[in-house]
DNA sequence: TTGCTTGCAAAGGGTTTGCATAGGA
DNA sequence: TCCTATGCAAACCCTTTGCAAGCAA
């Protein structure tokens, strides 16, 4: 447990954006000025294998989540945001899916598509990403 | 409808192995020798926005569906092939998501992760992928 | 000490884009 | 004809990696 991967994981608890890991290096570079990107990646990639964080695919870059408890996100079609949404697990919804499947069901992510408060006051019809 | 489009859509409703760029390049060449990847990723792009394609989040590269009716995902752990889940909607999930966010919630997506079988039968403790 | 980690910088690899040409409606 | 799409290749950008030096245990 090195300086910079604690710091690196308290900055990412202490937001709830789930930032890039571009924008949790300028973040942890205010307290460790010396640190490298190549550094964040590297972290970030151990701390999801650990279980400590999550990474997300959104878009073309990934974003991280320090909350690793059960939550699911919603992505904004606009912008891009992703938001964190406290939703009860649908009922055995892995159940149905290990009976649908010869895949050994470990685990789910639901990612609702939307649009974000902002996005929606500013036009009806903005341009969508066709991102994932 | 360009030639190239025509067949790029008619090659991605042949397979149900969720193909890459790439891979679907690869498929689409046989029959269009000529075609440059950066039209098959033109294409693609403008077949996610009318609505005829999926595309997916899965690990680094993105996956394409041409099948655009409901359907779930899995993702394997393993390999990161992708494949179908047919399984119903769990009841009210969008609803229950329109009422715990200030989002205006349009769609959702379910990747469900495990361990396709061949995964399963090459070895009980395999590397894992960081990836979503 | 000993092995993992860092900083730096370059490599990598998927995706996007500019431009002149070709082709569909 | 007119406008959009294509092929080609370079540009982009995010992410990964090799290496020598540094640090945690």
């Amino acid at each position: 447990m090195t300086r910079q991967r604690r710091v690196i994981l308290e900055e990412l608890a202490k937001v709830h954006s789930h930032p890039t890991a571009d924008e949790l290096y300028a973040r942890v570079r205010r307290r460790l000025p010396r640190i490298s990107l190549g550094t964040v990646y590297r972290n970030l990639d151990l701390l999801t294998k650990a279980g400590d964080v999550r990474k997300l695919a959104a878009g073309r870059q990934r974003r991280f989540d320090g909350d690793t408890s059960r939550h699911y996100h919603v992505r904004c079609t606009g912008c891009g945001a992703v938001a964190d949404l406290e939703v009860e697990a649908p009922d055995g919804v892995e159940e149905a899916a290990r009976r649908a499947s010869d895949y050994e069901i470990t685990g789910h992510e639901i990612v609702f598509s939307g649009r974000c408060p902002r996005c929606r006051a500013r036009g009806g019809r903005a341009k969508q990403r066709s991102d994932p």
